[in-house]
DNA sequence: CGTCTTTGACCCGCGC
DNA sequence: GCGCGGGTCAAAGACG
């Protein structure tokens, strides 16, 4: 496998949670929510409210890497689409970079965030009161540093843009040359939270760029609950074939996600794409329309998720089994294999391992297109987000996401290899209520968001009406009896005008307070990310082959 | 009764 | 060529 020709998009989610825990080493995909409530038994009520989520997405697709980071910023978030291709462009090093405006990488925003809440929490003790103004002025220096430093991750993202159209350039007549042979490499990453994963550090090649990109980052760690608010998107691609057009070219940036230390919680997608297909045109549609079934090129596209959630499993939203569970050598936590059982012959597999770092962690590795038709709901929304450039997908973020949730009824992702909805199963640690997230959709009918964070209050802010799901909260979609009898493919369930992507927030400064708004945040720079590939695969029938269809929603707070 | 999870064994690829 | 590790298969048990 070389490197050089698979492409990658990992999205790292980051989250962080108190609460739930499985406490069953053994992770169990969610799949199985019966058992899995069982065994596990995670306690919704526990979740508590702090969450960080770190999404990297990285997409392999198209032979571009992206990254995208988005950390919880107070500023405006999002923007940060547009610039996070030029920003990954760059290479790795682009990575925390991105927001100007909200204050410069995601990171930093974290730190920013941090530093204001850490003063805020200080209660309300009057007699802390001269101790908050000294906090707050030294805030205020920080926050001047953290200026600076946004002013040279500026320079820096201008150089990768700079770099990124070169690379473009020599990409496009790169691609003019027989793709078959030319290995390509895209990554997108996305990291909400700042932090970024061990894994994902591992495979950051260009640490020093991702230093100068995140300096702040280090004061995250200090701050586990803290909920960083900062949202940087950046994208990395290297592409050497033409399937990469769109994106950018990189260089084999490597991901850069991002800090280990933080591990707190995130969760990231990691895609890659081995193998362009034969067919370039597949690995164009993200593989999608080739019914090619198990093609070996459909094995070889991956995406993997990180996420820290103590639940056993972040719920795809595709129904999979388990075939098989090993210890891998680095790694004390068993690794699960599944098969996704939505169609006969559907070649997805994914890989379910805790993180050895932070065992709240859950890596999640999907390989493989889907050769099925993805259920409706997933690809409107994905198409909706995509059209919208704006959101892609749904990501939700559940505290309360016991696997049942999460096992429950997953209908097939919109994009072939994430589904559309990754459910977090953890608390949110900013949520002080709990996890309310995948309330009452998602105990149904298992919801397939993907939750990045636990405050659903914020996102509670939606009418749980406004959240459909595209298939039917059917308790047969739910539970194991949603796989069992259940196998029946969901795209037959559900209809495309049922899903309603939540809108993103058109104001991306707002969203810096608001938990809600901040999941938006990430949703819209997921969704730019998205978009790219997600149009492009849509252009086939909108099936799975979408390699980001991710919709990022809130959902109302359970109870 | 049917389906899924669990678990041990087998096979394959890679590195030394 | 050997050993190691990863991934997959298949039988048995458990659960709904």
């Amino acid at each position: 496998m070389s490197s050089s020709k698979r492409k990658r998009a990992d999205i790292d989610l980051e989250r962080r949670d108190d609460d739930v825990d499985d406490g069953s080493g053994d992770h169990q995909p969610g799949e199985a929510a019966p058992r899995v409530q069982k065994e596990g038994q995670i306690k919704e009520g526990e979740a508590q409210a702090k969450e960080v989520v770190e999404v990297v997405v990285d997409r392999g697709g198209d032979g571009s890497k992206e990254e995208i980071k988005c950390g919880t910023q107070q500023g405006g978030v999002m923007e940060e689409d547009k610039q996070s291709p030029a920003a990954s462009a760059g290479n790795d090093g682009a990575d925390g970079i991105d927001d100007e405006e909200s204050g410069g990488g995601g990171t930093r925003a974290e730190e920013e965030h941090m530093v204001e809440a850490a003063p805020g929490d200080g209660d309300g003790d009057h007699d802390h009161t001269a101790m908050a103004q000294d906090e707050l002025s030294t805030m205020q220096e920080e926050m001047e540093k953290m200026k600076e430093e946004n002013k040279m991750l500026r320079r820096v993202v201008d150089r990768t843009v700079r770099d990124y159209y070169e690379l473009q350039t020599k990409l496009a007549a790169y691609q003019k040359q027989p793709a078959d042979q030319e290995p390509k490499e895209t990554e997108v990453f996305l990291s909400l939270g700042g932090t970024a994963p061990a894994a994902a550090v591992a495979e950051a090649k260009s640490k020093e760029e991702q230093a100068a990109l995140r300096p702040s980052v280090g004061s995250d760690d200090t701050d586990d609950g803290r909920e960083g608010l900062g949202l940087s998107l950046s994208l990395r691609t290297s592409s050497y074939e033409d399937e990469a057009r769109r994106d950018v070219v990189d260089g084999g940036a490597p991901d850069i996600v991002s800090d280990v230390g933080k591990a707190r919680g995130y969760a990231l997608l990691e895609s890659s794409r081995m193998s362009p297909p034969a067919s370039g045109d597949l690995a164009a549609a993200g593989g999608i329309g080739s019914q090619q079934g198990v093609n070996a090129a459909n094995r070889k596209t991956r995406v993997s998720v990180r996420v820290r959630c103590q639940g056993p499993t972040m719920n795809d939203g595709c129904q999979w089994r388990k075939y098989g569970q090993k210890v891998a050598k680095g790694n004390p936590c068993p690794r699960a294999y599944y098969r996704c059982t939505v169609a006969p012959a559907c070649p997805v597999r994914k890989q379910v391992q805790r993180c050895q770092e932070d065992m709240s962690i859950l890596i999640t590795t999907y390989e493989g297109t889907h050769n099925h038709p993805l259920p409706v709901g997933a690809t409107a929304m994905a198409s909706t987000a995509t059209a919208g450039a704006g959101a892609a997908t749904f990501m939700l973020l559940s505290s309360t996401s016991s696997d049942a949730a999460v096992s429950g009824g997953p209908p097939p992702a919109s994009s072939s290899y994430l589904s559309p909805y990754l459910q977090l199963n953890s608390s949110s640690q900013y949520h002080s209520s709990a996890s309310p997230l995948m309330s009452g959709n998602m105990g149904g009918g298992g919801a397939q968001h993907l939750s990045m964070f636990g405050h659903s209050s914020a996102l509670a802010s939606q009418p749980a009406t406004l959240l459909k799901y595209p298939w039917p909260p059917n308790p047969s979609h739910g539970g194991a009896a949603g796989l069992g009898g259940g196998k029946r493919p969901f795209w037959g369930t559900g209809g495309v005008d049922d899903v309603r992507p939540t809108p993103l927030p058109d104001n991306a400064g707002t969203m810096a307070s608001d938990p809600n708004q901040f999941s938006a945040a990430i949703a819209t720079a997921i969704s730019n990310v998205i978009g790219k590939d997600g149009q492009a695969t849509r252009s086939k029938e909108g099936e799975s082959s979408n390699k980001w269809g991710v919709v990022v929603e809130s959902l109302p707070p359970h109870e």
